[in-house]
This record gives C-alpha cells, sequence and structure tokens, in this order.
DNA sequence: TTCTTTATGTAGCCCTTGCTACATAGGCAA
DNA sequence: TTGCCTATGTAGCAAGGGCTACATAAAGAA
C-alpha cells in the first residue's frame, strides 16, 4: 500500500475516535450511575459541556446516541456495539502493556492514545500473545 | 491521573502529530532525493499541495523547517531531531508488530497510527523485548 | 522569444473540536 | 411566589486540516 494510502487510512480511523471515546464513557456513566448526563461527559473528558453537547448532537446525527433536551444521553444499538468493542479493546491493551512491564500510570495514558489505532488483525496477535 | 488529564495529554499529542509526520517524511526525501519539495510532500501524503503548503507554513513558525518561495523544504535542528527520533521509534514498533505476527501490510498501517502516542518509557520496554 | 507544462502560492470555503459569554430550564429553599 | 444554583442550550470566535479555483514562477520545447 502506498503511503498516501496509509495516511488516508488513518486520517479515517481520526474521525471514529471521537465515536469510541464518547460511547465508550456514556457506556461506563450508564453502568456506574444509571445516566449520562452532557455535564459529566464534559468533565470526564476534560473539556467544556458546549463542546461536548456539539459533539453529542454530531453522534446522534451519526446514529451513536439518543438524546433530547434536557434528557440524559442514551446509547443506541450501534453505539452500545461500539462502546463495547472498544472498552474490551482498551482492556486487552492495557493488559498487554503492563505485561511488558509498563507502569500502569503510563499506560493508561498510552493505551488511551493507541486504541483507536490498533487494528482488528493486531488485537488477535496480542490476544494470542497474552495467552502465553 | 484522572480521565480528564488524560485526555489533555491526549490532545497535546494530537497537535505533535503533524509535525512528526511531516518531518520524518521531509528527512526521508532529502534522503532518497537530495531536496523535499512541497508538491512531493503533499503526493506522499495523500493531500492537496495547498494543504501541505499551510502545514508546513505553520512548522516553519514553529521552528521545525526553514523554507522560502519556490525553495525546497529544510530542516532546523529541532526537526531533524524528531525526525530521527520519530523515524526510529517507527522502526521499532513496526518490528515489535512483525513479531508478534502481524502481517506487513497491517503493520505499516497500525504503526502509522499508533506510533505518535507511544511514550519514551513504553518504546523502551519494547526496545527491551524485543532483545530476547 | 513565445508557448506550454509543472511547481508554487493565494483566496476562500467546509468540518471538527476547542473556547467564553450569555440565555433558559428545573429544582429547591425561603 | 421569589430567588438562587446547577444543568443545558445558543451565539460566535479560533485553530487545524481537508478542498477547489485561480494566479504566478520557473524551466524547457519550439
Amino acid at each position: 500500500m502506498s503511503k498516501a494510502k496509509q495516511f488516508k487510512v488513518l486520517r479515517k480511523q481520526h474521525s471514529l475516535e471521537s465515536a469510541e471515546d464518547y460511547t465508550e464513557l456514556i457506556h461506563e456513566l450508564i453502568e456506574e450511575s444509571g445516566e449520562a448526563r452532557t455535564g459529566k461527559i464534559a468533565k470526564e473528558l476534560g473539556i467544556s459541556h458546549v463542546t461536548a453537547l456539539r459533539t453529542i448532537k454530531r453522534l446522534q446525527q451519526q446514529g451513536y446516541v439518543n438524546t433530547s433536551r434536557q434528557k440524559p444521553v442514551e446509547l443506541t444499538a450501534k453505539g452500545k456495539k461500539l462502546a463495547l468493542y472498544s472498552k474490551k479493546r482498551h482492556e486487552i491493551l492495557l493488559e498487554f502493556l503492563i505485561k511488558l512491564g509498563v507502569p500502569k500510570k503510563v499506560a493508561d495514558i498510552d493505551v488511551e492514545g493507541i486504541e483507536h489505532h490498533v487494528s482488528k488483525i493486531t488485537l488477535d496477535r496480542i490476544k494470542e500473545f497474552l495467552k502465553h
């Protein structure tokens, strides 16, 4: 594959990143506290509630979440699927880095960045590695 | 570290990504063909020459490159340092994924995405792993 | 020299993701 | 009710990174 095509794949992944981060977080908030409010989401992500609000609107248009005025955010089937896959991938990568000897604090940060770029195929190789 | 802070670190990394990609590519082009022209850079990255031009201007303001009208792009000491580090990291990660059993084609793509988020500490653990 | 091609540069538009400042809505206390 | 606080929502700005259309520069062919 040409370098140009590789970079195009990369840019496509970028546009999925926020969907992955938000759905994963929303899923977690619902699990922990029963609902996911915009303000809480913003606080967890370390951004203003306005930015979170706008992104959530876009995710709704893309079919990942459902919400309406003054209501908590809910995941659609599509959103939930993405959340669960992201969560699983996150856990596997974290375990992997820790097994390699990376300190937990560092691993937490690195995983947050790399997870969006780890393909299914690579993840499978990592799972295999973790078995042995 | 709070989740919010992790995400802030992540956003800081994001802003370094283009600097890493461009300086690494510019270094490679200079090695291979003696000079790095804007058009060639754009072609390699799979973007329009206008986008490349604008980004190069920003990188110049940030002190990574030097260039002027109709001239090829050159790396400053700061840019060259970043390029060499990025290149080395790229090579190590590629070797690592291949050793894990990831097919070359997939590894090429994944590395392009994850490299910007692999910390020095994690890279050191990976280097250690590769020794055995 | 003039023409043509290719490389560079400029203008101006889009989308995403940050932000602050200000406007409502809802809930609770006095 | 009135008033206050918190949560949501709106308006509008910035920077980064995409784009096309058009303008100019440089270099080689005719």
